[in-house]
RNA sequence: GGCCCCAUCGUCUAGUGGCCUAGGACACAGGAUUUUCAGUCCUGUUACUGGGGUUCGAAUCCCCAUGGGGUCACCA
């Protein structure tokens, strides 16, 4: 068999749509497993919009995820052009072969005929198919309605009393009666080519071998197939895999929907997460950023390897127990028989698993300049930063270990970067911390000369000093914590005490232990 | 409505006639660890849509029903 080629053929819609994603991905992993060619074709025979502008966000989630591709948009190939709209010619041709040869026809009856004969038939209960009337035209009379000027589409002639079939790697066998088609329209009356006729000249002309593609194109498989009959072409292999599904429901994720989604219980957590962090970088949820598209994971900072474990696994396994996955051992042992069958949701909390644990394998110096560009966008830290700060960073990333989820979370920590007088408090915390619990203030008081005579301001140092310092005082750390913890963060949870403290550094712990006295 | 596809825990899934009183992961609940939170460890609850067949034996094969979904354009 000659190598393995694989498209993606998104249309420039100005998003990349997460399910799309998972398509795409599928299809770049049997070419890639295959040592084969992925290919990006644009679908953008519906003009109109900015095409450059729209696709940029498609090609960006590709690159982002680092999913490449070999023929396609920037980097051409042999096959060139990569745009349907710059290939017209070729299915004027390959129409006017169809036509020469008696495999398609002129259609000249009226849009407005066709459709009431659409609805008599729907009336009646019977299956509507092509009169085909303009078939009884003579040359003449057609070349006479031509010259007329009369408008007419070009439709494929379906061999009635036939069936169709493919055999598909996931749907297994499927058939379906050409008696029960129309004659599917192939040219427009402004000579342009439609989808299923446009896409399979395509398919054949880029020597495309296997078409992977989301389940809602298989009833049109059946006109392709036709065309590919007609065509005199060797039908690619086919794997219709099952469409992404809205979390917890068997309905195509849609952009659509967003608004529904916001109340959808699982999907509800992505939601609030970006109402956090969005705001702070400038942004928002919205129609232009939603957990529908792509973007927004990376935005969120999700990694990609967490993005594409959790897409590879929707819809995929490898057997009953493998979850983490890298894109490389996804590659080796990604097999179309283990696509499932029915739709699957995608799930939030799943991903975040997969995060976390992809998370928990980056480099401190990967997590550093990742999350860098998070504080300068939320000005917690001017651009660029210096190496203090990136050493500051680091530090505090370790001491927030698993804490740090999403790149994004560092945001959730911004008592490290304003200024002890600036440091806003938990309130109810700090009443009941603080202001209700009568240890607190004298025990602060008295731990500030503690602090100033330890000897290094280190977490494992200061442990062992406050420690042996509130047995002297015949007390527990229970006494202390969440009241330190207040006046230093302003928060009720965190790091590590001591941790916290040595963030901080002497000086700002002290200033920050004396302003929380102050404001009881 | 016609045609087509699909159907196992809340979710993602394992399961291709006996290994299944159905396995894993996530989520959830309880417990342990701990100065908080997070994490980690342990434990637990929860599923074969229904009905008929076939078979010694069915989650697995067949039929019907039900449910869900997709698609029916001079959209892609």
């Amino acid at each position: 068999m000659s190598a393995v080629r694989t498209r993606f053929a998104p249309s420039p819609t100005g998003y990349m749509h997460i399910g799309g994603m998972r398509t795409a991905l599928f299809s770049w992993l049997w070419a890639r497993k295959h040592g084969g060619q992925f290919i990006l074709r644009i679908d953008d025979t519906d003009q109109q919009r900015n095409r450059e502008e729209a696709l940029q966000p498609i090609l960006r989630a590709f690159k982002w995820l680092g999913l490449n591709w070999d023929e396609g948009p920037e980097i051409g190939g042999p096959y060139a052009p990569y745009f349907q709209s710059q290939r017209s010619d070729k299915y004027k041709a390959a129409a006017a072969r169809l036509l020469a040869e008696g495999r398609a026809y002129k259609d000249f009856e009226t849009p407005e005929q066709t459709k009431a004969d659409r609805e008599a038939a729907e009336k009646e209960k019977r299956q509507y198919v092509s009169s085909r009337q303009s078939l009884a035209l003579s040359p003449a009379e057609i070349a006479d309605l031509e010259a007329q000027g009369q408008p007419y589409v070009v439709r494929l002639l379906v061999p009635r009393g036939e069936k169709v079939s493919i055999r598909d790697h996931i749907r297994g066998d499927v058939e379906w009666d050409c008696n029960l088609m129309p004659d599917p329209v192939i040219q427009r009356g402004d000579g342009s080519a439609l989808y299923n006729f446009a896409s399979v000249v395509d398919d054949v002309d880029l020597k495309i071998t296997h078409v992977i593609r989301s389940e809602e194109h298989l009833t049109n498989t059946a006109i392709q197939m036709l065309v590919l009959q007609a065509l005199g072409a060797t039908p690619p292999e086919f794997a219709h895999i099952p469409y992404v599904a809205a979390p917890a429901t068997t309905k195509k994720l849609s952009k659509r929907d967003i608004g529904k989604y916001r109340t959808n219980p699982q999907f509800k957590k992505l939601f609030e997460m970006a109402d956090a962090v969005l705001p702070k970088i400038g942004r928002q949820v919205s129609e232009a950023l939603n957990p529908v598209m792509v973007e927004y994971y990376e935005v969120m900072g999700f990694l990609p390897e967490a993005v594409l474990n959790a897409l590879s696994r929707l819809g995929w396994s490898l057997d009953d127990k493998t979850e983490n996955m890298s894109l490389d051992f996804v590659i080796e042992n990604f097999t179309l028989d283990r696509v499932v069958k029915g739709p699957a949701g995608l799930d939030p909390d799943k991903l975040l698993a997969y995060q976390e644990y992809w998370m928990s394998q980056r480099s401190l110096d990967d997590k550093v300049a990742m999350c860098l560009p998070y504080l300068e966008q939320a000005h917690q830290i001017a651009a660029p930063a210096t190496p203090e700060q990136r050493e500051f960073v680091g530090r505090l990333i370790t001491a927030l270990g698993p804490r740090l989820k999403l790149l994004s979370d560092i945001l959730g920590y911004e008592e490290y970067f304003v200024a002890d007088e600036a440091l806003t408090y938990d309130e109810k915390g700090f009443q009941k911390r603080v202001r209700d619990d009568t240890h607190a203030v004298p025990l602060l008081r008295d731990l500030i000369p503690v602090l100033q005579a330890s000897p290094d301001f280190t977490a494992a140092g200061l442990d062992r000093e406050i420690h042996a310092w509130i047995e002297t005082k015949g007390l527990q750390m229970g006494n202390l914590v969440h009241a330190l913890r207040l006046a230093l963060t302003g928060k009720t949870a965190g790091p590590g005490l001591f941790e916290c403290l040595e963030l901080l550094g002497r000086e700002r712990s002290i200033a920050r232990i004396e302003r929380a006295i102050t404001r009881v």
